[in-house]
DNA sequence: TGCAACAGATTGTCAGACAATCTGCTTGAC
DNA sequence: GTCAAGCAGATTGTCTGACAATCTGTTGCA
């Protein structure tokens, strides 16, 4: 009962708060897809709260890029394009091997163990079908990884990207294969920490965003590839 | 007259962009300190907006980081404590290595010849002392670099880490010395780039921020140094 | 000195309004 | 039939005014 993670759960205390997480939800679980219009209107009276209340809250997600706002049109849904991933995956390859070259310096045993731990939980949920216990399992290993990294940026920096990437929907998690392979890097992540195997550690962890870049790559490939056929047929020509 | 150039500096379309960028140039420029309370009233007044418009560019302040905004008390200038700028520097010297190991690889030579000639403008204002001329030039560079770098994430990132270093006021060109010996750095970032020497390029731009930090951190300890001997003295015992 | 109660200031949230702008549809011209 | 112009409704940007909840500093009491 760690004041830590008491005040880490304590509930939003305003309004304003509980919109944004409600909306960072929505977005996240894909009940509105990418491009998606967000009326105010709409969202008011849904939401039960006032325009100014929804505004801000729309602003912050603007921020974290999960909505685009343009002047005069409104906000809608943040489409991910293949280059964005790139971009994203590069950035986060640099960041996790950060985090975790500083976790595998700086972290307490206590702490190792706790990540060892998580990573034993993600691996009994190896054959789990609930897609949303997998998500919360990975993202109890990431808290306990840029926590005990000590770096506040990084660990802010990285879970906004997170949010960004589960909007992708092309999760490493997507596809079975890529579960069991990425649960195999996470496993040699842990293993060249609890070594205090700082550069190995960075290496493991920058390897595994590269693969999850490329897993998350093809099925967004794939989707596009989708859209397009369905969209160009009545092409001009 | 490209057009990529007209559209960077078209005027802010609505009026809550013009506030946020008032404001970030109020706190940039050190017109407010950090820990200043900001009042909403006194700047609706100031900037004769309506609090709606105000509070929205608040929040979007909020996630730059530049400006806290607690509940029930309201926002105030962002202070960076030495932590926060290690963290911040840290990052830094990962993405400004990613870009410039990036254009090395991709700016055409035209970007190339462009980014030198910033490079000699900055130099030619060596002996200025007018800091917002030189700070205009390092963003100019920055801008040159960031764009033929090709990634528009890590470009947004950094022009956000751009202002809160700058916050800092301890900026690399804060004392003569430092001066010299950063614009020694900068042309050789720009030689590597000039030979395509990604891995150099990357190489001399972390080397860059490592020593940009060392120099933002001594004069950041001398500043707290200063403030806890002002403040301390009526201390308990 | 220390604590409690109170008053003023400030923020969080709401409702309603109106002009500027966008969007889709109708209409008219070729 | 296609294309352009124009109009009507929808949506956003911004303002005003309001009120309850919370914070903060001061006063008065023990």
């Amino acid at each position: 009962m760690k004041s830590a993670a008491a005040i880490e759960f304590e509930k939003p205390a305003t309004l304003r708060e509980r919109v944004e997480d409600f909306l960072r939800d929505a977005i996240m679980q894909g009940h509105v897809a990418g491009g998606d219009r967000l009326r105010e209107n709409e969202l008011c009276l849904k939401l039960a709260v006032s325009r100014s209340t929804l505004r801000e809250a729309l602003r912050t997600l603007e921020a974290e890029r999960l909505i685009t706002i343009e002047p005069h049109r409104g906000p809608s849904v943040a489409r991910v394009t293949e280059k964005d991933a790139r971009e994203l995956y590069a950035v986060r390859a640099l960041l996790e091997g950060l985090a975790a070259h500083a976790f595998a310096r700086l972290a307490s045993p206590g702490q190792i163990a706790q990540l060892r731990e998580q990573v034993r939980q993600l691996d009994a949920l190896r054959a789990s079908v609930d897609r949303a216990q997998l998500l919360d399992a990975k993202r109890r290993f990431y808290d306990v990884l840029l926590s005990g990294a000590g770096n506040d940026l990084v660990r802010e920096m990285l879970l906004g990207m997170h949010s960004r990437i589960n909007l992708l929907r092309a999760t490493s998690f997507t596809c079975s294969e890529r579960l069991v392979e990425s649960l195999r890097e996470i496993d040699e992540i842990c293993r060249a920490i609890e070594a205090r195997d700082a550069r190995g550690a960075q290496r493991a962890a920058e390897r595994h965003v590269r693969r999850a870049e490329r897993a998350a790559l093809a099925v967004l490939q794939a989707a596009e590839a989708r859209r397009d056929q369905k969209n160009k047929p009545p092409t001009r020509r």
